[in-house]
DNA sequence: AGCGGTTGCC
């Protein structure tokens, strides 16, 4: 048999990425000594990488007797693909050390690529100057690959100032700067190139959609994928309707998700493995949480990403114990958690205040695990502290963790200090959070709570001045609903919607039977030191009393009211919405801005805990 | 000769 055989046979084999024929042909190249016969072992070595066989490329690599630059652009790119970009990096300096070659332009591809997986901007800007400094410096692909990693970096006019230093641009470096654009959420940059765009491929759209989901313009992204429909693309590859789910689910909006499912179905990916996951994901976020457990039931195959996916989900939706046995079910069958799980396992603790079983999480996260806890995971065990009352004990944890705290983990904290009635520890929290963030109204929203909460009116007067002399306003609370096709918005205080005399009948004829079954407003969650009944009035007009009350008049009977609010729901409204869906007999789910509530016969799933 | 750069889910 040839060698030229078996070089063809390999890169079929690579491209089939078949493993077991990869070993076989491995085998039959030892059993005709044709292992040593130059080009065949760098083949292997790029093989087995494509295969998903790391650790077999590793191990000949390490045996190769003659390493040359291949071997090299061959075992680092196989590190890539295994999701092992840390491995390259650590991997990369031996290749001068101890075999005493330079990088060549496909190992500065390689290293240049592994820099953007890591968000590693220090390391790829030196391999940036190494390569500047080479006899490569022209090599349009590296800078192909140096626009993506300044992109992925968050730099964006880095990445530009790259992507026109390439001499012959391919449609590959356009991609990779328009999905750079829109990923930093430079919108008009992305779009106005993607519009000079000659031709226009699937990967082009897939680069822009999928971007200005991240950055967090779903509308946008979902405008731009009806007219890829309308322009005949092809979907040959799915990931861009992962994208679309994605923001289906950023958007909170269940009945245009339930048609994209519908499209995936149509489109035949609906077994698809990460398709499947950002189903479970979309479902969970739009609040259809028994979908989304139907999909993860049905799945085949579940990696990581789809029991995080669930386990997040129950968590968010209050049902804890379901997240913390979905979690013992997972590493049952043999799957490693990641950061992401733990993140959706400590806030499930969080809610239910299991203190010493998230206490117990975090420190299995690092002992069992070898994880190093991420901001968002000190967020969140903050969380779980501060909110059953053990203040001091958060106060230790900020003051030895190794980040300071950021503007969401002081917010948790003071929403707990006003929860727990601490106020002198709540103008200390406010402080920090008054400096780092002197513009964000929900500060002075949250510090004037505290004082609101302890009847210290002069302090609430003087912080509206403050906001009133920085010209900070109130974000306006809002309220969405949902409705078969159309949607509303409610704004609180809202005067001039057409139905408003029925919702108004309806929401005073709910009040007197709250109160006749034991309701007292808690007017502690109304900012001014006004006049009670002026207060309660006040309450009366929040905008998800709003549209829960179109909702009753307008959806179908017995159906789940859903309705997305864009800030926390305040505590009075927590409980009318519990009064209410008792009184009804309707089951409400309200997302808002940082968890969901189900509102069902006089309970809510978060056990009045936000 | 054999090796590289663009899109995704928690």
């Amino acid at each position: 048999m040839p060698a030229s055989h078996f070089l063809h046979q390999l890169q079929l084999c690579a491209r089939r990425r078949t493993p077991s024929t990869a070993k076989r042909l491995h085998a039959q190249l030892i059993k005709t000594a044709l292992h040593l016969c130059v080009p065949l072992p760098n083949t292997l070595l790029d093989t087995y990488g494509k295969c998903g066989l790391v650790e077999d490329a590793l191990h000949l690599f390490d045996e190769m007797p003659h390493r040359d630059h291949v071997s090299w652009a061959s075992i680092l790119t196989a590190h890539n693909q295994a999701n092992m970009p840390h491995r390259t990096l650590s991997m990369f300096p031996a290749m001068f050390e101890s075999d005493g070659l330079q990088p060549d332009h496909f190992v500065f591809a390689s290293v240049v690529k592994a820099c953007s997986s890591l968000g590693a901007v220090r390391q790829g800007k030196q391999v940036h100057a190494h390569f500047f400094l080479s006899p490569f410096c022209d090599d349009d692909v590296v800078k192909s690959s140096l626009v993506d990693m300044y992109a992925k970096c968050g730099l964006p006019d880095n990445a530009r100032a790259a992507f026109d230093s390439i001499l012959s641009k391919s449609v590959i470096s356009w991609t990779a700067m328009i999905s750079g654009y829109a990923r930093s959420g430079r919108k008009s940059d992305a779009f106005e190139m993607f519009e000079s765009l000659p031709i226009k491929n699937l990967f082009s759209w897939t680069a822009l959609i999928s971007g200005l989901v991240q950055s967090g313009h779903s509308v946008d992204a979902f405008y731009l994928f009806i007219e890829m429909r309308r322009e005949g693309v092809h979907i040959v590859d799915p990931l861009v309707l992962s994208s679309i789910v994605g923001a289906c689910a950023n958007w909170a909006v269940l009945e245009l998700g339930k048609q994209v499912h519908s499209l995936v179905i149509r489109l035949g990916y609906e077994s698809c493995l990460f398709i499947s996951n950002a189903l479970v994901d979309m479902y969970a976020k739009c609040s259809d949480i028994l979908a989304a457990k139907y999909i993860f039931g049905r799945m085949h195959r579940r990696d990581v990403v789809s029991w995080t996916s669930i386990i997040v989900g129950a968590a968010q939706h209050g049902q804890a114990e379901k997240a913390l046995s979905l979690y013992d079910e997972m590493v049952a069958v043999g799957i490693k958690p990641n950061e992401v799980t733990f993140v959706g396992l400590i806030y499930a603790c969080s809610h239910v205040g299991l203190v010493s079983k998230g206490r117990a999480l975090f420190r299995s996260m690092i002992e069992d695990y070898g994880i190093s806890p991420s901001l968002q995971h000190y967020t969140c065990f903050l969380d779980l502290l501060s909110r059953s009352g053990h203040l001091g004990e958060a106060s230790n944890v900020i003051d030895s963790m190794p980040f300071d705290p950021d503007e969401p983990t002081w917010a948790a904290l003071l929403s707990a200090c006003k929860h727990h009635g601490d106020t002198q520890m709540g103008i200390r929290v406010a402080d920090h959070l008054l400096s780092l963030k002197p513009e964000d109204p929900s500060t002075y929203i949250l510090l004037s709570n505290v004082y609101a909460g302890a009847r210290m009116w002069e302090n609430v007067a003087e912080v509206r001045k403050l906001m009133a002399a920085g010209e900070v306003k109130k974000k306006p609370g809002y309220s969405c609903i949902d409705i078969g096709k159309e949607t509303q918005v409610f704004y609180a205080g809202e005067t001039s919607h057409p139905m408003k005399d029925e919702m108004f009948s309806l929401l005073k004829e709910l009040d007197a039977e709250m109160r006749r079954r034991g309701y007292v407003p808690d007017s502690s969650f109304v900012l001014h030191d006004m006049e009670h009944q002026e207060k309660e009035r006040q309450l009366f007009w929040h905008s998800e009393r709003l549209a829960v009350a179109y909702g009753l008049l307008k959806a179908v009977p017995g159906t789940v009211i859903r309705i997305v609010k864009n800030l926390r729901v305040c505590g009075d409204c927590h409980t009318v919405l519990k009064f209410i869906s008792s009184i009804v007999k309707r089951d409400i789910v309200v997302r808002d801005a940082t968890r969901y509530h189900h509102f069902s016969s006089g309970q809510c799933s978060c056990n009045d805990f936000w």
